[in-house]
DNA sequence: AGCCAGGGTCTAA
DNA sequence: TTAGACCATGGC
């Protein structure tokens, strides 16, 4: 079976140097939770025109039904501007200031995004890596599919975690890095049928007409 | 036209 | 503890 570094590199290869999700630790909360469910486009096309609003003084401060109205075109506007809220108020009790959480561990961190109403497993690590810089593999419906392709016989996200724990060191960035590359590729490849003609890393693929993997 | 999507919550068995 | 309904909209 290919090891996650192996994986990486071939990742790499097909879609070049990841960039960050955001360098602004609002910016992430806020679109962890605006993607839900949803399509990254969408998210982006969402925000672009908003630009240095993104702030928890211009968002935090719109109306009661505003943010709903805004955030409406990535959809379930009525629990993602609750979840927002949230987050926001979260933030907020630290000043806004990510400085402050540096000495809280990151399980507990992990906790406190978790009581959020409407922040899961998924939109928590995501928050921890990108906003906060800890080292948490995020696992998402790309990397499981992903993984299942690759012939991979990882039963949940607690073993999948262990095959990217396992050979590579525990590294918010290098995370993060990761996952970036796995979205790119989930995003550029089908979705649906496990035969994918185009895909970058379909020597690596096994297919269910084919007997060996890589 | 209809089906599905990078998630999370709640309920029922 | 797990499966399924539900939330909303955009894209194909």
């Amino acid at each position: 079976m290919i090891t996650a570094d192996t994986l990486y590199r071939r990742l790499h290869a097909a879609y070049g140097t990841p960039r960050w999700w955001s360098e602004d630790p609002y910016t992430v909360m806020v679109q962890a939770v605006l993607v839900q469910h949803t399509a990254w486009s969408s998210v982006e096309k969402l925000c672009r025109p908003l630009a240095d609003r993104l702030t928890p003084d211009y968002i935090g401060g719109l109306p009661p039904g505003e943010l709903e109205a805004l955030i409406a075109p990535c959809g379930f506007q009525k629990a993602k501007a609750r979840t927002i809220r949230g987050l926001t108020a979260w933030f907020g009790g630290y000043g806004f200031d990510p400085r402050r959480l540096r000495q809280i561990p990151t399980g507990r961190l992990r906790d406190e995004l978790l009581s959020i109403r409407g922040v899961g497993a998924e939109t928590a690590d995501v928050i921890l890596v990108y906003a906060f810089y800890r080292p948490r593999f995020i696992v998402d419906a790309y990397t499981r599919r992903l993984l299942e392709r690759l012939g991979c016989g990882l039963p949940d996200d607690e073993a999948i975690r262990r095959f990217f724990g396992a050979g590579l060191p525990e590294d918010a960035g290098l995370y993060g890095r990761y996952h970036w590359l796995i979205l790119e590729h989930g995003g550029a490849v089908c979705k649906k049928t496990p035969l994918c003609g185009s895909c970058p890393l379909r020597r690596l693929c096994r297919y269910p007409d084919e007997k060996e993997g890589l």
